[in-house]
DNA sequence: TCCAAACGAAACGGTACGTTCCGTTGTATA
DNA sequence: TATACAACGGAACGTACCGTTTCGTTTGGA
C-alpha cells in the first residue's frame, strides 16, 4: 500500500511492440505505471494522455483504445492501490465506524497517490459526464459494501432495526470527501473519533 | 436569486471603447454578464476564457488584467448570487440547522446556476493550488459566520458550552457539498430533517 | 499638451485534445 | 501452410484553449 511507486526504472526504456492479435499485457502494466509516475510527479495539473503515453513509450491510441477517458485511466491506477483492503469488524459498531473513516478513508488518502488520483477523479466528475456516472456507480458499490457494517450492529442488537445505515455512512464518506478535497487529510486524522462519536450520539447533552 | 441570467441581449452587440486611463465598469459587467451565460449554456466544461470574451465581445488581456485566475472570475459570478442571504435565527438550532442546510446550501444551490459554479469552483481548486487557497480562504470565512449558529444555541442554553460548533457545521457542510459533488442535490433535500437530527441527536436508540 | 493606462482585436508559440494513417508484429483461422 | 485480422508504436493531422505580446485607438489626469 506504500511507495511501491517508484519502480528502479523510473522511465521506460524499451518500447513493446505488438504480440499479435490481443491486448499486449505488458503495454497495458506500462501505461498503469506511467500513469501513476506522472500523477506522484505532477499531480493533478500534469496528468495528461500525451504524458502518460510519452513515459510509457505508447502511442496514444493504445491508450484511448482500452480507456474510453481520462477518469477510466484514473480509476484503474487507484483500483491497483485498495485491492484486498478487508473490511473491518470489530464487534462494535463504533469501533468499526472508527477503523472505516481512519484508516479505509482518510488514512487510504493520506500520504500515497491515491488521495490525489481519488481527488482528480472527483474533480473530472464535475466536467465531465461521464465520468460523472462512473463515480456515481462507484459510490452506489462502495455503499452497498460498507452498509453492511451497520446491518451487522442492527444484527447485535446494538442499533435499533429501523436505523438509517445509508445515512451514517453517508455523513462518515462525506465529512472525508470534503476534507480530502480541501487538502485536509492529515489535519481531519485527529477528528475522527469525534465525528464518529457525533454521528452515534449526538451532540451530548443536547435538549430538542 | 432565480433566472436573471437571460437578458434580452442575448450576446452583447455594442463593443465597448477604452474610456481613458481606468477600468471600464461597462467592461467588467459585460464580462460577468458573458461567464454566467456561458456557464449556464455550456456548464462547467463549455467555459474557457476564450468562450467568455468572445461572448463579452472584449479583448481577452482584459480578462487577465483583472481577473489572475479563471476561478477568481468564477467565484466572482458566483458572488453576485448569493447577496444578502441573511443569516437563519429562529431562536432553535434545530430549526437553523434545517434552515442552513435547506436554505442557504442545497436550495441556494439547486435549480439555479449557483451549484454549478460551485461544483466548477471545487472541480479548479482539485487543479488549481491558488484556486485552493482562495476556496480554503472563503470556507474559513464561511465557517467563522456559520459556527455563530451554534454559539447562540450555546448562549440559550440548548446545548453545552464545550459543544464543538465548528464540527457541526463541518458535518452540514461536508454533507451538502457530497450531494452537490455528485449531483444529487434534488434527492438530498429529502433528507434534510434526518440529517440535521442524526446530527444532533445521534443515532436514536445507540447503545454504546 | 502629452503621458499613461485601459480598451478591442489580432496574432503569437505552446500544449493537449481526439483521430487518422502507416508499417510492423504475431496469433488464430481457413 | 497461407492469409486475414487486430494490436502495437509512431507520426501527423486539424481543433481548441492557454497565457502573452503587439498594435492602434480612446480618454482621463499630470
Amino acid at each position: 500500500m506504500s511507495a511501491q511507486a517508484d519502480s528502479p526504472m523510473d522511465t521506460e526504456q524499451t518500447a513493446r511492440r505488438s504480440i499479435g492479435a490481443r491486448r499486449n499485457p505488458a503495454s497495458q502494466e506500462a501505461i498503469l505505471d506511467a500513469a501513476q509516475a506522472v500523477l506522484q510527479q505532477g499531480g493533478i495539473a500534469g496528468f495528461s494522455i500525451e504524458a502518460v503515453a510519452r513515459r510509457a513509450r505508447a502511442g496514444k491510441p493504445t491508450i484511448y483504445r482500452w480507456w474510453p477517458h481520462r477518469t477510466a485511466l484514473m480509476l484503474d491506477v487507484y483500483k491497483r492501490f485498495k485491492n484486498a483492503r478487508s473490511f473491518p469488524d470489530s464487534g462494535s459498531l463504533r469501533e468499526d465506524m472508527i477503523s472505516f473513516l481512519g484508516d479505509h478513508l482518510l488514512g487510504f488518502w493520506r500520504g500515497s497517490l491515491c488521495g490525489t488520483v481519488y481527488r482528480a477523479v472527483v474533480a473530472e466528475a464535475q466536467t465531465d459526464p461521464e465520468a460523472a456516472k462512473v463515480l456515481k456507480a462507484y459510490q452506489g458499490e462502495r455503499m452497498a459494501h460498507s452498509v453492511r457494517m451497520v446491518e451487522r450492529a442492527k444484527a447485535r442488537g446494538e442499533v435499533p432495526r429501523d436505523t438509517d445505515g445509508e445515512l451514517v455512512i453517508d455523513l462518515i464518506v462525506s465529512y472525508a470527501w470534503h476534507q480530502l478535497l480541501l487538502g485536509q487529510v492529515d489535519e481531519a486524522m485527529d477528528n475522527v473519533p469525534a465525528v464518529v462519536d457525533t454521528i452515534l450520539k449526538g451532540v451530548l447533552g443536547y435538549r430538542g
